[in-house]
DNA sequence: AACGTTATGAAAGAATTATAACATTGTCAA
DNA sequence: TTGACAATGTTATAATTCTTTCATAACGTT
């Protein structure tokens, strides 16, 4: 697995259909053949496998293999790899290009997972669905937030920071508070009240988000799940969800997707009234002056 | 949830994934991790093979075979012919180009600047001041952490993790707690006892930072300071210094890089001694499942 | 023609991947 | 608790796929 994260594309043609058509003229006679079918076949070349190629080349695996090498790839794994990130990366062509000084093996697949995380992230909060969460985000009376175990923290951190950008934020705990705050009208909503919820949560799940969405739903308010990419249980409460990528690779799953996934619904939030929320900053900084905590 | 006007191919969902979709819920736990990643990653299939995607769906190969059986197709082989069915018939557009995401320019701005801020976390991570940091919070008995107001959570969160990987860390709040833990010994760590402490802090800095670094630097203790690319007090208490570029575009600063930062020392801690860090996740997974939190 | 250089595929081997059989673990109800 | 049964992972085995080595063929150069 050479360095996959310095490699991201950023001519729309894919680098591989390039790099063969520029390498044809040089190389010999079968070779050109297999090089030919795959700037083809680009497309489908995840799907073949060496042999395949040779065959449907009429030649052998052998010189597939070599000509693999001569472009550079160790092998058809390599291929593949590559043809993978000109996918993901090639949905959103991002100027990656940086040389990264020397980064371990570790690590260096580590920021890759990261990257793509973030990417996936990105491409969620650009796709269909976003949209629909913000609206049930802001257009809502009250918004709670819940998080357990290893990111409630994160889960706080959010209520808190998406109290910038809006009112009636509150981060609850079902284990804490006995969930009071839910229990006012015999388990419905005032009529005109619209809430709703943001779960957080990570493998391994907790058994409270699952009873909390439920409850969630019965009771009528929409939920958000912002989850890692194993959740299966959020589905049968709502269709808001967010998976972030969490495997990297480290002794614990990695949290950066979440935040910045948590991060973007914040901005997301703020700019939907961009006026109001820069009347809340001042009024929050002037508070905080006066409280002399920074 | 279905707007007409998206690029998405909603419609084109294929058969695969509805197929997953549907049985979710009647799979055991980690077939169903599994069904979700797959789900997920449907695009990607193509290239993964019965062990890549085990890996990374975190289970064994022999279960994604068996999913796979569940779902009616004869093996990994049996899929990609499916896959590759409905590619060729334009259901799933693994092509790449056009009526892909179209990611707004803010967006990229953003996403491109998180990338950045990454690398430049692995890059610290990889260079000269990262043993020293990883060796404060190694050799130590004692383990400080304290963050506050908007990454306040994150620090707790970060105190939570490397409990996972070493023993006696503990948060502190100076505003909550009024420092209990530090008035022991008049002012001084009793001998042959060694603390440290991790700050992290985000601008607009908290005055109770800077105070805390230097009663911790006037008691002896090694102090460790993760914080933006802006933090200007840090450097006269120590050099152990991690900077988390944060500027993003957002209307709050990002966390993100600090996040990656901490996920990142946690691992190294817990690699410092692989072995006793398995015990402790052995001890810890058992307790939870005694508490049954999950 | 003699020689070296390059191109090629065959066969053997190494590595990876898929399947099958077995063992262990976990779950749930009596 | 205990026992039955489902879920999951382990080990062993088979199948596939990839790489290496080597012998031969093709080509051009002197």
């Amino acid at each position: 697995m050479q360095d996959a994260f310095s490699k991201h594309p950023q001519v729309k043609q894919p680098r591989l259909v390039e790099k063969i058509r520029g390498i044809i003229p040089q190389l010999p006679k079968q070779e050109a053949r297999v090089a030919q079918y795959m700037a083809l076949n680009a497309k489908y070349l995840g799907f073949e496998t060496g042999a395949s190629i040779a065959k449907k080349a009429g030649t052998s695996e052998v010189t597939v293999g070599r000509l693999l090498r001569r472009l550079g790839y160790k092998g058809m794994a390599g291929l593949k790899q590559e043809i993978k990130i000109d996918h993901t990366a090639g949905t959103l062509d991002i100027n990656t290009e940086q040389d990264t000084t020397e980064i371990n093996t570790l690590m260096k697949h580590v920021l890759d997972s990261e990257i793509q995380a973030l990417m996936s992230i990105f491409e969620q909060a650009s796709g269909p669905g976003w949209a629909s969460i913000i609206q049930a985000v802001c257009n809502v009376d009250t918004v709670f937030v819940s998080g357990y175990q290893s990111i409630r923290g994160v889960a706080e951190d959010f209520s808190r920071r998406l109290s910038l950008a809006r009112d009636d934020v509150r981060f609850i705990s079902a284990h804490d508070s006995m969930l009071g705050e839910w229990i006012g009208n015999s388990g419905g909503l005032a009529d005109g009240h619209k809430e709703c919820l943001v779960i957080i949560d990570v493998v391994p799940y907790a058994r409270e988000a699952e009873v909390l969405s439920k409850l969630c739903r019965d009771q009528g308010r929409d939920l958000v799940v912002v989850s890692d990419e194993f959740c299966h249980w959020a589905s049968d409460y709502t269709d808001m969800i967010i998976h972030a990528p969490s495997k990297s690779g480290l002794f614990l799953e990695s949290t950066g997707a979440i935040v910045a996934a948590l991060n973007l619904i914040v901005h997301a939030v703020a700019e939907n009234d961009p006026q109001a929320t820069s009347q809340r900053l001042e009024r929050w900084q002037s508070m905080t002056r006066k409280l002399r905590v920074f």
